[in-house]
DNA sequence: GCAAGCCCAGATAGT
DNA sequence: CTGGGCTTGC
């Protein structure tokens, strides 16, 4: 096997994943084939170095990541393989937690808050403690509490900085953990968190878990922050069998808490620790390597390295400017199109990644004129849907009745005549009697509510109570049809008739589909489970990367992946690096961030690289004048094509679109050009000019006109409204 | 208590 | 332009 290994691993990658005791930093660039290091280092530990798969942990940040990483471990090792533990950060921690929970009086079924149901909960701490939710945002306090516990700060950390802000955010920390304790709720950072508490108070514990997984492999490692850093000094112990892969370049979760000093300071934490630097790429260019490492090379605080490739050949990166944002979907449609007829390549090797969601719509508009099927990653997730979480809400007030925020969504969902009165009302009660919102409802005898109302809400407790009990019983599939039967979810969806209600209930059948499919793939699972599963997984989770379509992400969902073709969205200053007028961070660590989210963008891009830029672009409804992402400046000449707008004003661009906003199912084909080599033709804003060049451009031409002291262009000459002079 | 309608603020990234 | 929060009139 081991001469196996050899052929299969280049050496750097064959001495990382062959090396089997002490703590290991590979510092794995872009597309140097990391995610192979560790799965055949996986493979390595089981069968040479005879190492119990059952003692081996692997940590991605992803489910993605995870997923890919059991495949190819099962490919590896067969049935083995089903003993390694592969998971993700939060995954992991809320396995550890449901199964030790008893140790920290933490009922086994707790909830999962979201980032929305923690809104909802600083909303009414607010509310308790009159902070007004116009004068502070209570965003502002969810990203302090976030960055907080991350950095695994509580409320009196907070309360000892400077200033009344803190003083407010530190009341309102200590407040939101008070209702989510209440609650049995565990946030995100809890599920993090949770874990050290449990290992810290008890040890006995914490041996069980560090002798299972005495050997762990971390995944994206510059992304970890202080909590899942102090998560795997519990479990790596004296022994430090520790292997982190990570690539300093890549940190783009320093918003989330991640410490990109765990990486860079690793060697110097674990001592004798053997570091490994994969530089070779398999995946880019020569030309894309070399203008993503002169961007990323501006970077003060970052490992010295470059990747090189043994790939020869490949084109220049493309910049495309554009007067406005459509035209920069304009040209990304335009080159989709040349190259699915010049390359012969298929939707599905086409990537579209922007800075923001927001950036989606505009393009996503051009691709459906166009009729290009796309899937788009991320932006309003499907658990997040409304009538979605309304359910959702039902399933875990069943299965948590300490669950206030829960509780609080359904009392009145479907309307039962329950309003904030009635509500306001039973949380004073239950205040002054130390009771649980759920318990109080017992009480309606006690507590100053009309006849109708007390009726109501008896009926609604004993409907929750009936299913407790029905969720012994039945099966999950069974009952979340029962329960939508009983409450009538689609049945009045379906009577209000609109598009947008018929959506939802397809969004709620939808819901019974993933329930079916969990059910299939996870026998046994229960309630709890599969609540977990629901909060844990995202859209990219679901991603199918084999369904023919263009895919439409963030630059932050892109990591990790791979495209033929990559077009990087608004590459402008602003957006690249992103500016909001009330930063508080525009300190130069934020911008390096922003520099290297700009890189793992680039470095997404195995054969071509499109970059777009615009002077203009729509904000909420007004025009903003754009200048050029800096970070294109620092890609230099050599390596980097650019090719001018088109066409020059919002007046032509409009009288254009006029004509033809219809569907154009058929493109212009075998047209011949009115521009012929040295004729001589007159732009709007280059003037007069002759052309050099005529190249067919899938139903369309670029031509490449000299106009003298204005420089040489490359235009489309189906926007480019030229005017032919001879 | 509730639905309709108005007003205003607002959006970084995601487990 | 959208969506949450608040007022208003039933």
């Amino acid at each position: 096997m081991t001469q196996d290994l050899k052929n299969i691993l280049n050496p750097e990658q064959f001495a990382a994943a062959t090396t089997v005791e002490g703590p290991i930093l590979i510092l794995a660039g872009a597309g140097s084939g990391k995610t192979r290091v560790l799965t055949h280092r996986i493979e390595y530990l089981v069968n040479e170095a005879g190492i119990d798969p059952g003692n081996i942990l692997a940590v991605t940040f992803t489910n993605k990541a995870a997923g890919e990483m059991r495949e190819r471990t099962v490919q590896l090792l067969g049935s083995k393989a089903g003993k390694v533990q592969i998971g993700t950060f939060h995954s992991t921690c809320a396995m550890v937690i449901r199964q030790e929970s008893d140790s920290i009086g933490l009922p086994r079924n707790f909830s999962i808050y979201d980032s929305a149901d923690q809104l909802t909960v600083i909303k009414e701490v607010m509310n308790d403690l009159r902070i007004d939710t116009k004068k502070f945002n209570p965003r502002l306090f969810r990203s302090l509490i976030s960055r907080s516990k991350n950095s695994m700060l509580g409320p009196q950390d907070v309360a000892k900085q400077e200033g009344y802000f803190n003083e407010l955010a530190a009341e309102v920390f200590s407040g939101y953990n008070a209702i989510l304790n209440q609650a049995s709720a565990l946030d995100f950072d809890d599920l993090l968190l949770k874990p050290l508490e449990i290992f810290a108070n008890h040890s006995d514990i914490r041996d069980k878990y560090k002798n299972k997984y005495k050997y762990i492999l971390v995944d994206e490692f510059q992304d970890t922050n202080k909590a899942q850093f102090e998560f795997l000094l519990h479990l790596s112990g004296e022994s430090k069998n520790l292997c982190v892969v990570g690539d300093d370049d890549q940190s783009i979760y320093g918003w989330r808490g991640a410490d990109i000093s765990n990486i860079l300071g690793f060697e110097k934490y674990f001592s004798g620790t053997k570091v490994y630097k994969l530089e070779q790429n398999y995946r880019s260019t020569p030309q894309i390597l070399d203008a993503a490492y002169r961007v990323v090379k501006n970077n003060k605080k970052r490992k010295s390295k470059r990747l090189w490739t043994e790939i020869k050949q490949g084109n220049k990166v493309t910049l495309l400017r554009s007067p406005d944002d459509r035209g920069e979907a304009e040209n990304i449609l335009a080159y989709m199109q040349k190259e699915i007829f010049e390359e012969k390549r298929a939707f599905k090797d086409f990537a579209i990644l922007y800075r923001t969601n927001a950036q989606s719509r505009i393009i996503e508009d051009s691709l459906r004129r166009e009729g290009i099927a796309y899937v788009i990653i991320g932006g309003v997730k499907f658990y997040d849907r409304k009538e979605v979480k309304d359910f959702l809400s039902y399933l875990r007030l069943i299965l948590n009745q300490n669950d206030s925020i829960s509780l609080r969504r359904v009392i009145n969902y479907p309307p039962r005549g329950i309003g904030n009165v009635t509500i306001s009302k039973i949380k004073e009660f239950a205040l002054e009697n130390k009771l649980l919102f759920w318990e109080a409802l017992d009480r309606t005898e006690d507590i100053a509510v009309g006849a109708k109302q007390k009726k109501v809400l008896t009926d609604f407790k004993k409907l929750i109570n009936k299913y407790i009990e029905l969720q012994k019983e039945l099966p999950l599939e069974e009952l979340i049809r029962v329960l939508d039967d009983e409450l009538g979810f689609r049945k009045l969806m379906k009577e209000e008739g609109t598009e947008e209600s018929l959506q939802r209930v397809k969004n709620i059948e939808e819901l019974f589909n993933s329930v079916s499919e969990y059910c299939e793939v996870n026998p046994g699972a229960g309630l709890q489970e599969f609540m977990e599963n629901v909060s844990l997984v995202s859209d990219i989770d679901n991603w199918d990367n084999k369904a023919n379509a263009v895919t439409l992400m963030t630059l932050h969902s892109a990591k990790g992946l791979e495209f033929p073709v990559v077009f990087i969205s608004g590459c402008v200053d602003g957006l690249l690096p992103l500016i909001r007028d009330d930063d508080v961070n525009k300190d130069s660590d934020s911008s390096e961030e922003e520099r290297r989210l700009f890189y793992v963008g680039m470095t997404r891009a195995e054969q071509r690289l499109y970059l777009l830029s615009s002077s203009t672009r729509r904000l909420y409804k007004e025009f903003i004048i754009c200048r050029e992402s800096p970070f294109l400046s620092e890609i230099g000449e050599e390596n980097l094509e650019i090719i001018e707008p088109s066409y020059t004003t919002f007046g032509e661009l409009r009288t254009q679109k006029a004509g033809t906003s219809k569907p154009r199912k058929s493109r212009k084909k075998n047209v011949k050009s009115p521009f012929l080599e040295g004729s001589f033709v007159s732009h709007k804003l280059f003037g007069k000019g002759r052309v050099l060049e005529v190249t067919p451009n899938h139903g369309d031409f670029k031509i490449v006109v000299d106009f003298g002291e204005k420089g040489i262009k490359k235009l489309l000459a189906g926007y480019a409204n030229l005017e032919l002079l001879s």
